[in-house]
DNA sequence: ATTCAATGATTGCAAATGCAATTAATATTG
DNA sequence: CAATATTAATTGCATTTGCAATCATTGAAT
């Protein structure tokens, strides 16, 4: 029952491990509501205010072709509108339906501030803010760094953020 | 061009980046090699000594039948092989071969130094050590947590890595 | 020893994924 | 203002995924 320690120290391995397990847990929990983790993810997201298909992929992380059947899905099960946009035509502006609002108001503490918590049990204040600023440093790098593909061959990443 | 900045501070988000945008890095990288991530990581996985199909899904974090499939594939590509436990028939012991074993030591430098390096750049040397602390206390967190779909429902997690 | 449960791995199948091609609308350029 | 390029979103298609079912083997219980 006991699972073994991953023997990797690395960087990337571990965060796999802790973003899979998270996702799982999330997955878990979503799975009675008809929606996985990128569903989640998109109803979160929406209660920050309208997107568009685009905005949404950046934000969320979703492919983009995914995420418009995703979206699709998500509109049959009357959680989101599709409409498109009236100085854009090219775009479409993704809203919340009041079920979808609903729903995702409904357990945004479990997905907001319980799987945090989680995480963050038994580290101190300044242990969290510090792992916070750090991550941020590290998506910083990982702009700079841009496309190359094979990391060290471009020019230096940027600094982290100021802590 | 740029990329609008993730507007979510939330742990479980910002890791959910990192790990993308790393894992998009390396899968760029490893597409010449005819591998993705999960090819990737079972290649140096494997190179730390043989496992069992059962413990490689465990130990990279790929889904058995995935998994399954996928050792097909890279045994058809001649990097590893299969062969039954001699003590325990129903176990599957996979090994890289040479040519595995060829490829895995010539990309080592580039997974298990430069991705981090990368990740780290910027950092000091306690950040970066704290960092791993950090995200070993929340796997252990999330070990405690064990099955349960819903955080905070069960007992408390687990304390934290020392410091 | 025989029966029943548990474990390791694979496979069938429906659903989901990602890339490339497509469609439609807007920007840009000469 | 026509022609071309660019951008947004969707869809076709081959591949991949994950769950559940299956098969084979080992372990446990009486």
């Amino acid at each position: 029952m006991t699972v073994r320690q991953a023997e990797d120290r690395s960087i990337p391995f571990l965060m796999h491990q802790v973003v899979g397990r998270v996702e799982a847990l999330v997955n878990k929990w979503a799975r009675p509501l008809g929606l996985k983790i990128e569903g989640v993810r998109v109803l979160f997201r929406l209660l920050g205010g309208d997107r568009t298909v685009n905005e949404l992929a950046r934000l969320t992380g979703v492919e983009i072709s995914t995420l418009s059947r995703l979206l699709g899905r998500m509109n049959a099960m009357g959680l989101l509108t599709r409409r498109r946009h009236a100085a854009d035509a090219r775009s479409v502006i993704v809203s919340l339906t009041d079920a979808g609002r609903r729903m995702a108001l409904e357990h945004s503490p479990v997905y907001f501030k319980d799987y945090e918590e989680l995480l963050f049990a038994g580290f101190s204040d300044e242990q969290a803010a510090m792992f916070r600023e750090l991550l941020g440093g590290m998506i910083a790098n990982l702009e700079a760094a841009g496309g190359e593909a094979k990391p060290g061959a471009g020019r230096r990443a940027a600094r982290a953020a100021n802590a």
